[in-house]
DNA sequence: AAACAGTGCGCG
DNA sequence: AAAGCGCGCACTGTTT
């Protein structure tokens, strides 16, 4: 449970209220034509590579072991095929004991069967849950995202019906095919503001750490960077684009949600193969770490200590001096943090509000950052929309997911309103709450005029 | 027919 | 002591 414990964060949700309620209104344009077409296109597709896959060996197995009740979704049949028909070993089972059958164990599986299978499971999502949930909720051709502040445990929102707050864009091809259905308005185009590392920034008001704060404070220090050196065992010259993302995803931010060593050995090791990954100086990185003593990655049991020499061992190593050393304030902060939580059984965020009820060491370390990041967003958007109805400007705010605000802007009101956003989000923001203890910044990304969400592209912001 | 748990997968 | 946090939606298979 969490409740408003002071007047100003009960006025931050009722203020929020008002406003998330005047973007539902707005509501997002899309092109029904686009998105007709694609919904035949998309089921066209599906369909002929399920007859492909039928006329195979596999689900030839599968309709003759399952008869009239054959049905290709059925994870628990896809299971019972794989691991006891075709007798490949199962690398993991569900908490229930199931067979697990989702992508990454399958991707183990090498078959083409499973290739063709993972292709058609992709463009159905893509098919049931977005463009026909698109499609089923659009009126006169605009879509009218519920967001909600009154769902989950941490006070971020929830949106729905349908969810705007997971509309795909890691994948190029899900990504493009589904946003080209999201348009601006007759001359506008679409703008998306996001926070740059919100999360992060507001954590280091809970903890204070002074090394995390010049990491955020300080352009010219970088610590994915500098984690992807000590994880990869590399010098600063050989880092490329690739190399710190890897650093980043699968090393800093688990571990600031958590994640053990463990984990993190595993995806570092892992990203190597599948990413293939180089030094800037061209050698490849498992060639690289062998050089440097490296040639295993070692069982990854936390039950077990890793063997010496193992990467396992290394990333252990490097866990120790992240929070030993490097981040002890962050790290005796957390300890405090709970030890409090688990004496009283509540903890009061810095937007005002009581976390109470039973959680666990991760959720009491994670909530109220994860609560305070969002309301940054949902004090500066309920700041932006009055501040456009002031100034009486003809942007919309059409949307919002945790982080980042989307609006239909006229492509006269461009600039304007990439200002005026970047002041209320970052300046405005600071003044109005002073336990903001690093500058915060936002990214701009914008669309082309009359163009698709598809399309957005990086935008400085005029000063 | 409706509700539920379980699984998988999309996003921050 | 626990083992990465938060959501919504589609679907299967079972129970009410």
């Amino acid at each position: 449970m969490v409740i408003p414990y002071k007047r100003s964060a009960y006025k931050l949700l009722h203020d929020g209220a008002i406003a998330l309620a005047e973007i539902e209104g707005n509501g997002i344009k899309i092109d029904t034509v686009y998105l007709k077409k694609t919904i035949r296109k998309t089921e066209k597709r599906i369909q002929r590579l399920q007859t492909e896959l039928e006329k195979g060996k596999v689900a030839r197995t599968w309709k003759k072991v399952f008869g009239n009740k054959t049905n290709f979704n059925s994870n628990d049949q896809l299971g019972k095929i794989l691991f006891e028909h075709m007798e490949i070993p199962c690398p993991e089972r569900t908490k229930t004991g199931k067979y697990r059958t989702n992508e990454k164990t399958l991707m183990t599986v090498d078959h083409p069967f499973v290739e063709k299978y993972l292709q058609i499971k992709k463009l159905q999502k893509a098919l049931t849950t977005y463009l026909r949930g698109i499609q089923k909720e659009v009126v006169d051709g605009f879509l009218h995202p519920f967001f909600n502040l009154h769902i989950t445990r941490t006070y971020r929102s929830s949106s729905d019906s349908p969810n705007f707050q997971n509309i795909p864009v890691r994948d190029k091809e899900l990504g493009n095919l589904i946003r080209k259905a999201f348009i601006a308005r007759e001359g506008h185009q679409l703008v998306e503001i996001d926070y740059s590392g919100i999360e992060v920034a507001i954590a280091a008001a809970y903890h204070k750490d002074p090394r995390m704060i010049d990491y955020i404070g300080n352009p010219k220090l970088d610590l994915h960077r500098d984690m992807a050196i000590e994880c990869y065992k590399l010098k600063s010259g050989q880092v490329t684009k690739d190399i710190r993302f890897y650093g980043k995803n699968c090393f800093v931010f688990p571990q600031f949600y958590g994640s053990m060593y463990t984990d993190c050995a595993r995806a570092l090791w892992g990203a190597i193969d599948t990413a293939k990954l180089c030094t800037k100086d061209e050698m490849p990185l498992k060639r690289h770490l062998q050089s440097q003593g490296i040639r295993e990655l070692g069982d990854c049991n936390p039950q077990e200590s890793p063997h010496k020499g193992s990467f396992e061992y290394h990333i252990q190593q490097v866990e120790k001096a992240f929070w030993g050393k490097r981040f002890k304030v962050y790290a005796q902060w957390k300890k405090k943090w709970y030890q409090k939580y688990v004496s009283r059984g509540w903890m009061l965020t810095k937007t005002g509000f009581i976390c109470q009820g039973f959680m666990k060491r991760n959720e009491v370390i994670n909530y109220p950052v994860q609560g305070s990041a969002f309301h940054c967003l949902l004090w500066s958007l309920t700041r932006l929309v009055r501040e456009l109805k002031k100034h009486k400007m003809k942007t919309l705010i059409v949307g919002q997911i945790h982080d980042s605000i989307l609006a239909d802007v006229p492509a006269k009101e461009l600039d304007d309103f990439l200002m005026l956003a970047n002041t209320v989000m970052t300046t405005q923001l600071t003044n109005e709450w002073k336990w903001i203890n690093v500058p915060l910044e936002v990214e701009a990304e914008v669309c082309p005029i009359g163009g698709s969400w598809s399309e957005k592209e990086e935008k400085e912001i005029p000063k």
